[in-house]
DNA sequence: GCTGGCACTCGGTAGAATCGAGTGCCAGAT
DNA sequence: ATCTGGCACTCGATTCTACCGAGTGCCAGC
């Protein structure tokens, strides 16, 4: 059994970035005052935050030494220091506390879950507004792909007389449609013909896979059945690739200042595909947090994200992330992120039934989940 | 319920309302410089951008005369002038050009519509974006609700031993959907004896309708009838009343300048509740543009929202909307909705087939609209 | 190696001076 | 009557200056 990948918050092995405990102190001290106040912190803030009992001079020496190593700069001459991305990932790195949610706040997450039930889409969008109700984070849930997961049930409805519908349950209780058009007209029988025929040569197949359909006999019905695979087709291609679900986009607002900030990030936020890839990137390369310009993707240079894998089973079928600004309260977002994504997974897994008797799909589709990662670049479906 | 105190300003030019030519220009002359600039506007300006040839002097004095009746207002002592909502109210409601699209986003219409197909919820979604492209403003799309669809198909499928779906595929396209969860192992075939069932005495009905089902005799496949039928009712209450796409929210960040405004008004985007009651309200009021606080809705006290309804023969059964700062471009903004909802509507009712059984619908809760559309066109009317 | 002390920096704020777009008003022209 | 040119006036925005004070770097002494 594929456990989930020990996922350190970096992925730097931890030895060579260590720092004398005094300085640790004094720029945890330096991260944490300016996490909440947003303003530079001088020696005299980080004398009295920090537990290091040493006069400011001392104080300021060091941040000096902090600045010369990269984790601090001076916004200029004479103000107080403010971390760099380093300093955000050393923090972060070296917290004290990994995962405490407060008391509140784990109640509401609690209450979440009592209370959530029934439907796959409505809980992750629903997720999404917890986490960024949790944290004063914009939050991005991205749920299970469909394309990995069997054909349950499938079904030609008419809905006029040239008018139907394809749909599709899939064994992880997504439903996926498509409106089939036709050019004359088809009668209710054609359609339930077509629609059982179907249903046979799919069941328990990919929806990507191709099925291939014998001839009925009856030329409409083939025809038919030639639309509703058309359709299928189409299917596949377009779309997002998965259920993506932007939660509390107006916490971006109070996050930033300068309003084009908002503006920008705001219009990152609403294309899906990049937030995805962007997430699947940061899980891929085995961290939780990406901070600055870690992440590599320019226009949010001035933000930091927090992802948690969704896994099921031991798989990653989804994650959860949290974008805030490079300030953002890393300890309660990185808890949030985790124990919402653990038991979102859970649930998944729960109510999908752990024994549900995920067919074996034949072919290649296996191998490829069953080869394990080492060389998983660009796709998503990352870890062990 | 807030009763639709004056309807005064709304399309009623009547006299009172009326403006001598040159008032009349001076004042259009003022809001779509302002329009244009977010700058007050100043005599000189109205000189060169307005037709009369009066010196500044006129104007002024003029201004003075709108300002008394309410039109404009000062910013402060010796600045140029704003218009008040009153001000936009007169723009609008004496467009001279109602419904000019340019040529390039006329192309941009149509070949939307060219291209887009099939699915309604990627429709309604992608429209969303197309009318914020178009606008650079916010945008709303309120689907038909899915209420007053027959039932074309219900079926039972199940996805674990224990779990089940209940998807329901109604006559406009739309699928519901829920899980059923079990405390004991249901076997396939009562499942599908159970679906067999359901969908006899389903079809044709409403989603919300209450369906009668005789016992069948096998006590398991009652039971999970039973379950069926709970799930039923969850549907009914829960989840968004409506389907609801806004498109382009960050439109709005270099709309206002003010952090704060964006950051409110994002936050009034989330609760769809909240904006699809404000659609409705502005269409039930007959009006095709509410500014200011003319929608009474004290937290977009500086956006104007522009809707146009959604009609599938001669019904209303949605609405498409443009949320913006008060000074946004009208001409632009109501031709957009305008020919946007139009085509939709249009889509949506070929899609479903124009012959498409719709039961009629005495369900809907029509108190709300209890006096007749009748002539319902918007606040803008042709010139003449 | 730490500390207290000290001179220095420099962003932010406050006040004064200035600028200029824009106004209101009025006397005279049309 | 109505419009116009002219004029004094207003007041936000801009610039400049002074100054405060948080914060720094450095150093001599403990």
């Amino acid at each position: 059994m594929p456990t989930p990948p020990e996922r350190s918050r970096s992925g730097t092995r931890s030895g060579a970035a260590s720092l004398d405990p005094r300085k640790a102190a004094i720029l945890e001290a330096v991260v944490s005052e300016y996490i909440g106040s947003a303003q530079p912190v001088g020696s005299q803030h980080v004398a009295e935050a920090s537990g290091v009992n040493v006069s400011t001079a001392t104080i300021r020496s060091e941040m000096v030494a902090l600045e010369h190593e990269g984790y601090l700069i001076q916004p200029h001459t004479s103000a107080g220091r403010i971390p760099t991305d380093k300093g955000y990932r050393f923090f972060v790195d070296h917290l004290a506390d990994p995962g405490a949610l407060g008391p509140p706040e784990r109640q509401k997450v609690r209450r979440f879950f009592d209370q959530v039930h029934g439907e796959m889409e409505e809980m992750l969008e629903r997720a999404s507004g917890l986490l960024s109700d949790l944290t004063s984070c914009a939050s991005v849930v991205v749920g299970p792909s469909h394309d990995s997961a069997a054909v349950r049930s499938s079904q030609l409805v008419g809905l006029g007389p040239r008018l139907g519908l394809l749909v599709l349950v899939l064994a992880d209780g997504a439903v996926e449609k498509r409106t089939v058009e036709f050019d004359e007209d088809v009668p209710e029988d054609v359609w339930a013909g077509a629609s059982a025929h179907l249903q046979a040569a799919w069941q328990g197949r990919l929806v990507v896979e191709p099925v291939h359909l014998a001839g009925t006999g009856d030329v409409l019905t083939d025809r038919v059945l030639a639309a509703a695979m058309g359709a299928r087709a189409a299917l596949g291609r377009d779309g997002e690739p998965d259920q993506v679900f932007v939660g509390g986009p107006s916490r971006l607002a109070d996050a930033f200042d300068a309003v084009e900030t908002v503006r920008s990030v705001l219009a990152i936020l609403e294309q899906q595909l990049v937030v995805v890839t962007l997430l699947k990137d940061v899980l891929d390369r085995g961290l939780s947090v990406a901070i600055g310009a870690e992440h590599g993707f320019e226009p949010l240079a001035s933000c930091a994200v927090v992802v948690a894998p969704l896994s099921v089973e031991g798989r990653e079928v989804g994650a959860v992330g949290l974008l805030g600004p490079t300030r953002m309260n890393y300890p309660r977002a990185l808890a949030a992120a985790h124990v919402v994504g653990e038991r979102l997974g859970e649930r998944i897994g729960g109510t999908l039934g752990v024994g549900t008797d995920r067919p074996d799909p034949p072919t290649r589709r296996t191998e490829r989940r069953a080869t394990v990662p080492g060389d998983r670049r660009g796709g998503r479906r990352g870890g062990s």
